[in-house]
DNA sequence: CGGGGGCTTGAGGCCACTCAACGATAGTGG
DNA sequence: CCACTATCGTTGAGTGGCCTCAAGCCCCCG
């Protein structure tokens, strides 16, 4: 076999665009928006899955609970991306707004319809699907096989790629949330942020810690193992 | 939001009749036969996908590797099972003979061009690749969340639906396999595997420690929490 | 200005890991 | 058929990385 060298591929941003559904193609495919406050819940797992969504703006968790309320994490959704997008007719999460979010919302039937007909939407389901596994398989090494620091430098690199506005990283979500995304505490996730700090590796914005600079993504990626 | 009590709901053993794909049906579609031997690889992670893979007997392990050796492995095939089933060209796991193992094949592109003009094949794609999602979601939760007794009887239970013949499971995997799928150090499963069945909780069938008998399901059920 | 939540940091504990020894089993070759 | 060997699994002792518990700071926000 060969060993993998290509970066993690964390579902890309996607579009309702990608889908192929647009609101002038296809004027029967309701786009409507809904603004949630801060903290509160999206779906919860279990419900019926009647709406796929788009963050237009703001974040999404999406998490599991254990009976005794231990938390994982499965994803981060940020603007641009679609969640909620379910083949069977139950949620598998419950999703929360970290911060103040607006969504775009799609009739999962109306959905549906539409990719029974379009074999390219069809397509774009099971790739949209497909990034999803792909970013599951990669956590699951992580979650499985990663040290704490290795955790919080891959973290660190994927919200890069997928938020960065020049350099900086206003990270939405609090160590906690973090920490239950990596399968840490919230202690364990300071103190890494810490050591890179104290490392020159990562250096902190403004008065709260959310804002982040990666001053050495060279180092860090050394952090993360090439998996 | 709703806890849920469904059970884990890993991939259930599926067909290539459940694609809609029979030699019959679909000449074209050419139905190869190959037999691995124990410990050999079938494809590496980054090797082009170009087949699709059904197990015929025996079982097969999809494991990850960190550069310096760790391995997370994502998920076991059994007989029945389908796997190396990929969307982009790549394979995303290195998938190796845990027995004796004999697949039945499918040409990658045969399946793509079927599914182009067949919808219910299509659906039949987008609906294994969410299995396996769901499975990797269960995972992630497991991974990142669980003790290791907790792991150690969510393995059994899956592996009892799984594969169960009246009660005796032969397991076909070492404590290295088990213990890298669930995350821990074989030390670590063992020594689950002991306390179990010093509870009466388990039993052991044979020379070998790798037939286990379930002699009190519930009692290990209440062991993986509901998730 | 007081209260509360989020974050950091320290001290101590525990669960899983590491290292090691041993027994049992299956496979190998004489 | 019987050593011989390698592999696998179990068990024990000790370590260590992450967790737990706690205190304190800072910032935000009423």
């Amino acid at each position: 076999m060969f060993v993998r060298i290509t970066t993690d591929p964390t579902p890309r941003p996607t579009s309702l665009g990608e889908l192929g559904i647009t609101s002038d193609s296809n004027p029967k495919v309701s786009l409507n928006e809904f603004t949630y406050k801060k903290g509160t819940e999206i779906y919860g797992e279990t419900e019926p899955a009647d709406y796929v969504y788009q963050v237009k703006t703001g974040a999404v968790r999406s998490y599991k609970l254990l009976s005794d309320g231990r938390r994982q994490i499965g994803a981060f959704h940020l603007v641009g991306d679609i969640f909620g997008l379910e083949n069977g007719n139950e949620h598998r999460f419950t999703a929360e707004a970290i911060v103040s979010t607006t969504v775009r919302l799609i009739k999962r039937r109306s959905l549906e319809m539409v990719a029974e007909s379009d074999a390219m939407v069809s397509r774009n389901l099971l790739s949209m699907t497909t990034d999803n596994l792909q970013h599951a398989e990669n956590h699951m090494l992580l979650l499985g096989r990663k040290t704490s620091l290795e955790r919080v430098a891959a973290f660190l690199i994927e919200m890069d790629r997928r938020l960065t506005a020049a350099g900086v990283m206003p990270l939405p979500m609090s160590r906690r949330d973090i920490a239950d995304y990596l399968g840490l505490t919230l202690e364990t996730v300071s103190r890494a942020l810490s050591r890179l700090h104290e490392h020159g590796i990562i250096g902190f914005i403004g008065s709260n810690q959310r804002q982040i600079v990666l001053l050495n993504r060279r180092q860090l990626a050394t952090l993360d193992l090439q998996n």
